[in-house]
DNA sequence: AAATTAATGTTACACTTTTCACAATAAAGA
DNA sequence: TCTTTATTGTGAAAAGTGTAACATTAATTT
């Protein structure tokens, strides 16, 4: 089988490097060029792209056309995927602000949020409603995936909801495990565990401090 | 040689549940109470202390006190860690804003952007400099760690200038492979990949739409 | 005090992922 | 056309990571 989970970020990597290499005019490209682009070894490259059925030329490399549209494909980039962020805070109001996801055919459709004050916010794309509106909304405009920025204390009764709602991928700002059932895909980003983590590397490495002082 | 990654983020995670737990007013935790909390095995979680020289009690579990403690002593919690943003748009913003580092000894001192409109944002609980004045505050307040959230056009012409002034750690939020020397740590954060791979994930699971339609 | 029990701590196994080595092959050159 | 060459494609080895089994031990019970 193929769907591992690593292999796909990596082929969303070479995705962003092969983007730019075509619009510098590049129509081939070699698995070490990717690689080095790519932080990956060349033969990880080429494994990768094997996986996934993609075949390149014995002596010119791979063609960037050909492969941008295989990864589309692999992505199911043939429809639009509506996506809600549950939770404008300042995360949620980033997110929301955001203009990149259009062009890989992600569109945020809606926001919700339980504080009525926000409901009236101008200078958001999109509209924010009442946490009460959700289900039926899901329903309605079959969404499949929803960006979580709520606090963590109600993390998981949120959670919780959009599951009950019919959403079956849920990406989790909130530095916590949530419980779901194993149907559901959860993807979780701790920015905060995040910096403590590279903190933590960037003081096993050496000196802390700059110069040998103290 | 302990430091692995993997050990580093799941004590964080390990950390965040026996919080709750000591606010809860519990004072000790078997390895599966908390495995389970975590989403970790009982196992792995025994392991992951021994690794780092945790001991518990052989039919009491482990002291959530000590255990804290401990934790707290391998992230070096006795100094105050001190970051820089750089890029005060959406994201930068939002992370400004968040409250949450302060428990856990991180400060964020200051920002910076190229948008001299910037410099005189209110509402903002650290001052934003200019790009400028970077090198010299770097060294001055002897800052370590960077969280970068530029475009990802000018994202490798910062990273070096950071690592010019001597930052030796970077929370890259643009979706680009940094090219820094080997003793530089990176931690990328691409929210859209992210977004995308979840979305995959979910979209392979089955039923993409509700019910069996279409 | 001895036996039982319920947990930890650790060693061995299994699985996953990456790296390495090299076979296969199409293009280029002689 | 034959040889060389530069690259892909892949099977095997290695490294890394998690799981399972079990040995160990301190508290509890008898």
């Amino acid at each position: 089988m193929i769907s591992a989970n690593r292999n796909i970020r990596r082929l969303l990597r070479y995705r962003n490097s092969l983007c730019k290499m075509q619009e510098l005019g590049f129509e081939t490209v070699y698995s070490y060029n990717l690689g080095r682009e790519t932080g990956v070894s060349p033969e990880q490259v080429r494994k990768d792209f094997s996986q996934f059925g993609i075949k390149g030329n014995k002596k010119g490399g791979y063609n960037i056309n050909e492969l941008l549209i295989t990864i589309r494909e692999i992505f199911r980039k043939d429809e639009l995927q509506k996506v809600i962020v549950v939770g404008v805070g300042n995360i949620g109001n980033a997110i929301l602000q955001y203009k990149g996801f259009q062009k890989n055919m992600i569109e945020i459709v809606a926001s919700f949020d339980i504080d009525p004050t926000k409901y009236k916010k101008k200078k958001l794309p999109v509209p924010v409603y009442s946490l009460d509106k959700l289900p039926k909304f899901v329903v309605e405009h079959k969404i499949n995936t929803a960006i979580m920025t709520v606090p963590e204390r109600v993390a998981q009764d949120v959670a919780d909801l959009l599951i009950e709602a019919g959403i079956k991928g849920i990406m989790n700002f909130a530095p916590t495990v949530l419980k779901v059932p194993p149907h559901i895909h959860i993807v979780n980003i701790c920015i905060g565990h995040e910096l403590e983590s590279l903190i933590y590397h960037s003081l096993q490495m050496g000196n802390n401090g700059r110069g040998k002082g103290s």
